[in-house]
RNA sequence: GCCCCUGUGGCGGAAUCGGUAGACGCGGCAGACUCAAAAUCUGUUUCCCGCAAGGGAGUGGGAGUUCGAGUCUCCCCGGGGGCACCA
């Protein structure tokens, strides 16, 4: 006798290991069948997780499986990305070795990501931290550094003062460690960087071919790169030899230029400030201007005069003054600018501050330049309307412009009255034909050139921490910085470490670091800096492929796989990972591992999974479990004290707000948890995690449940055709059946996982009806068994132990994982007489049923015999129908 | 400041092409079963007027295009995100 309710703790460690022992998700390269790659940004493993965690995972696997069950060969691999700096911290709070804290991680979110039933090859797991998948990125670093693509540099760099290590640009995020959210500061360091910049055009460009991806995220790929067109100025300073090089995007207003500008760290400024007190207190002043949002805006426009005067490009006559400013930042174009004040709202305000002159190179072709006389002879009420706008319509009519303390920088109209010194006295070009004829002159007197400047930096790859890849480079002091030859790779990170001090324990290792030089032989030091850990993820993807070759990847199975062809993870790395990954396929593929350029075909970014925040009375965050509600009030359970509800926001430790993962198993099951996190939001939407979804999940697979243990009308055996000719609810119940099929096929391959659940709901119904309307209807039994299957068949990618309980209980001794996906007959799809609205005027006054794909007259006949269109349109005159074939009449009065 | 996304019942959301707005679910309400509860089932649930039949309004606000607009265009408002002293 079935029991009423379905047992999925008996049964969901049953099915897994009736998958396991079979192989089911093994995947083997087969030419003869068309691949599929599915991957979720594979996981750092940093303690537990949560129910948050999983819905990347539970997409995924949806899309895994029903891929297999399409006939695809599907790879879906799982790993870890296990070096970073948790584990360092963890084993300075806790003195446990960054290794063993890992790897027990691993142990424990190995085994709650088994216990929710993803269809993984495990047989393919990797852990980044291992000599084993380290050792090929050592490799590939001696590999881009011999191809050019690797190189050491002195320079300013992001330093988080928390984490003691320097950050790449990508990990800054508005001034602040992407972890540690401490103040980032500047520091000279000498570092290992990746020219990742080589490729800035290409990385550009290739966005337009990833048609697969969310354009939110190919625009912020697009913004990072930050492609500039413009051109660089060579200005010739005065009494010296060397000349100032300027970027700029509007050389056309090179005419209103009043001064230039150089950046504190810029080498002329360092020179200077050598030999000028005054000018090295300003440098260092600089320095220690904050990066963040709100220094920048109550931050003056300031700077130094250096003395030195530059000559302009093309006046003779004029000297531009050569100043150090705060607001020229060193690390775009070449950190000097020439300033115009007239068209540039920063270089204006510093123009004021310190006297310089305004000169208006373009202007409204309409209206008239007003000289300083003119403007100052205005009343001073008309003056101060130029402080809002320099193009003002006088109360005389005139319409005039005149800059005061708001810069000129109106792009948007085809043409402006342009002063253009020799090349031109005031005369009308657009922009574009201005900036032409600007490059043009300065190539031919050879003061500078059209140029392109991309925003994007070089990737600095050193850390100064223990807890990732060792550089495999020695510094020999006689033979400078010597790669470590391959034969003695993988430079293995030591185990016997101590974290009693912050740093970098490898540094202070007191053998590690000595080697002798692989040159000459002589005393040497090891390169103590590790690899940021990006590193590791972005080529890991191409490790799955071949997870045992003894190279980085196996050219012939990479070939076979990739590109992957399903990529989910969160937008949280959409410039991150998902840059890094993009360049090192090119890089590998330059280097001979990988035939293709793009990583990812297809990306989706699912949303997060959020939850209600709870404070106690004295404000403290309580955990879900600690709360419940008495008489529609939120109370602490223990002393029934009044909690405050709060804002709805991604499960995190910190705001205590998540529901564990095995509270949510032991309660409803894996599967119930698959359901809800599929079926409430689209998926790159955020989804709410309630009790009450939990609940109605599960209730939801108990229906199915009794559907099929427990029929209202009899089923067949299992293998009993469907009779061609069924009719009444036997055939309604077939035709939505089909249409379901169809359907639910297309929004899985769409990713809108929650219409596939709403109308697998809809079926369901469709089932309940069928059985208590006719259970005398010939051949119902088996139109219901075909339902039922087909319902189960579907479920099997989102609930897929309870799938083969319930395939089982229908009487199969085969397994949903190895059973084809339904299809759908076509003819089973359309039915043969169709519902149209009728409208008078634009309102529903009234339904028709009629044939599918009626005539015009037939379906205006039926429309106007209607009896509510007919009261509606008592006393009017029919003007025009307007028949929409299957779709709808409106008809005009 | 620049760029992007988004706004639909009490709530999550559906409406692929401009064609019956609110599928499906959550929550609520009423009822059945029960000694009672749980579980389950049935009905109902956008708002307003009405006993009802029926009518009116309605997709953030305003205008427009159209026989017809949640969907297209323009302006405005709210929410979210990205970039940013970027020359």
């Amino acid at each position: 006798m079935a029991s009423e309710r379905y047992n999925f703790r008996e049964a969901e460690p049953k099915w897994r290991s009736v998958w396991e022992e079979r192989g089911s998700f093994r995947a083997v390269e087969d030419p003869d069948k068309p691949k599929y790659y599915v991957l979720e940004m594979f996981p750092y493993p940093s303690g537990r997780l949560h129910v948050g965690h999983i819905r990347n995972y539970a997409i995924g696997d949806v899309v895994a499986r029903h891929r297999r069950a399409k006939g695809y060969n599907v790879l879906h691999p799982m790993g870890w990305d296990a070096f970073g700096l948790p584990a360092e911290n963890a084993a300075m709070a806790n003195r446990v070795h960054p290794a063993e804290w890992t790897f027990e991680n691993i142990r424990v979110m190995g085994e709650q990501l088994r216990s929710i039933g993803l269809s993984y090859d495990w047989e393919r797991e990797i852990a980044t931290c291992t000599p084993d998948y380290y050792v090929h990125e050592q490799r590939i670093f001696l590999e881009m550094l011999r191809a050019g693509l690797a190189y050491r540099k002195e320079s300013w760099v992001n330093w988080d003062p928390v984490d003691h290590t320097v950050l790449a640009n990508e990990q800054v995020v508005d001034g602040r460690g992407w972890r540690t959210g401490a103040p980032v500061e500047k520091r000279k360091l000498t570092q290992w960087f990746l020219r990742i910049t080589e490729y800035a055009e290409d990385l550009l460009e290739s966005l337009k071919t990833l048609d697969r991806w969310p354009d939110r995220v190919r625009l912020m790929q697009e913004n990072w790169i930050g492609k500039s067109v413009g051109a660089q100025m060579l200005f010739q300073i005065k009494g010296r030899k060397d000349r100032l090089e300027v970027f700029t995007t509007r050389p056309d207003t090179i005419f209103g230029a009043s001064f230039c500008a150089v950046s504190a760290d810029h080498p002329l400024a360092e020179e200077l400030a050598a030999k000028d007190p005054g000018l090295a207190a300003f440098v260092e002043e600089c320095r220690h201007l904050g990066t963040s949002e709100e220094a920048i805006e109550t931050a003056e426009k300031r700077g130094y005069d250096t003395g030195l005067k530059v000559a302009h490009p093309f006046l003779a006559d004029v000297e531009l003054p050569v100043y150090v400013a705060n607001f020229v930042l060193m690390e775009y174009g070449t950190g000097a600018i020439f300033g115009c004040p007239a068209g540039d709202q920063r270089d204006l305000d510093f123009a004021r501050r310190y006297g310089l002159p305004v000169i208006p190179v373009l202007w409204p072709q309409t209206a008239h330049l007003l000289s300083d006389a003119e403007f100052a002879a205005l009343p001073a009420e008309t003056r101060a309307a130029f402080s809002g706008s320099p193009h003002q319509t006088l109360p005389d009519g005139r319409e005039v412009f005149h800059i005061a303390d708001t810069a000129y920088t109106e792009t948007s109209r085809p043409l402006y009255t342009y002063r253009l010194g020799p090349l031109s006295e005031a005369t009308q070009y657009s922009v574009d034909e201005a900036k032409d004829l600007v490059i043009k002159a300065l190539e031919a007197s050879g003061k500078g050139e059209a140029t392109v400047r991309y925003r994007l930096r070089d990737w600095g790859v050193s850390r100064q921490r223990y807890w990732g890849c060792p550089i495999p480079i020695a510094h020999c002091d006689h033979c400078g910085v010597v790669p470590v030859p391959e034969s003695d790779l993988p430079v293995v990170l030591p185990d016997d470490i101590d974290f009693d001090k912050p740093g970098n324990p490898l540094d202070r290792h007191p053998t590690w670091k000595h080697v002798d030089c692989p040159r000459c032989g002589a005393a040497a030091r090891r390169e103590t800096d590790t690899f940021d850990t990006f590193f590791e993820s972005s080529w890991y993807f191409a490790r799955f492929a071949a997870p045992n070759s003894d190279r980085a990847t196996d050219k012939a199975a990479a070939d076979y796989w990739l590109p992957v062809d399903q990529y989910i993870g969160g937008i949280e790395h959409a410039v991150l990972h998902l840059l890094y990954a993009r360049f090192f396929t090119r890089v590998m593929r330059r280097l001979g591992y990988l035939g293709v350029d793009e990583p990812f075909a297809g990306l989706m970014t699912q949303g997060m999974v959020v939850h209600e925040t709870y404070r106690g009375p004295e404000g403290e965050w309580l955990y879900p479990e600690e709360v419940e509600t008495r008489d529609g009030e939120a109370v602490r359970i223990a002393d029934g004290k009044p909690v405050a509800r709060g804002r709805h926001e991604k499960m995190s430790k910190s705001k205590k707000n998540v529901v564990g993962l095995e509270k949510v198993i032991d309660a409803y099951g894996a599967d119930t948890m698959r359901l809800l996190l599929l079926s409430d939001s689209p998926p790159e939407r955020d989804l709410e995690w309630t009790d009450a979804g939990a609940e109605g999940a599960w209730r939801y697979l108990n229906r199915v449940w009794r559907l099929v243990t427990a029929p209202a009308v009899a089923l067949p055996p299992a293998g009993t055709p469907v009779p061609g000719d069924l009719d009444g609810a036997a055939a309604e119940l077939r035709r939505k059946t089909h249409k379901t099929i169809a359907a639910v096929d297309e929004d899985l391959v769409d990713f809108r996982f929650n219409r596939a659940v709403a109308r697998l709901r809809e079926l369901t119904n469709a089932i309940g009806e069928a059985s208590e309307a006719g259970s005398a209807a010939p051949g119902l039994g088996a139109a219901l068994r075909e339902a039922l299957e087909s319902l189960v068949l579907m479920l099997g990618p989102m609930t897929p132990h309870f799938a083969e309980e319930v395939w089982a209980a229908l009487g199969h001794d085969t397994l949903v994982v190895d059973t084809a996906w339904p299809v759908a007959d076509p003819a089973l799809t359309v039915d043969d007489s169709v519902t149209m609205a009728v409208q008078v005027n634009g309102k529903v006054r009234g339904q028709i049923t009629v044939p599918k794909d009626s005539d015009r007259e037939a379906a205006e006949r039926a429309a106007l015999g209607e009896p509510g269109v007919a009261r509606a349109l008592d006393g009017k005159t029919v003007r025009k129908v307007i028949v929409v074939p299957n779709r709808i009449v409106n008809v005009v009065a």
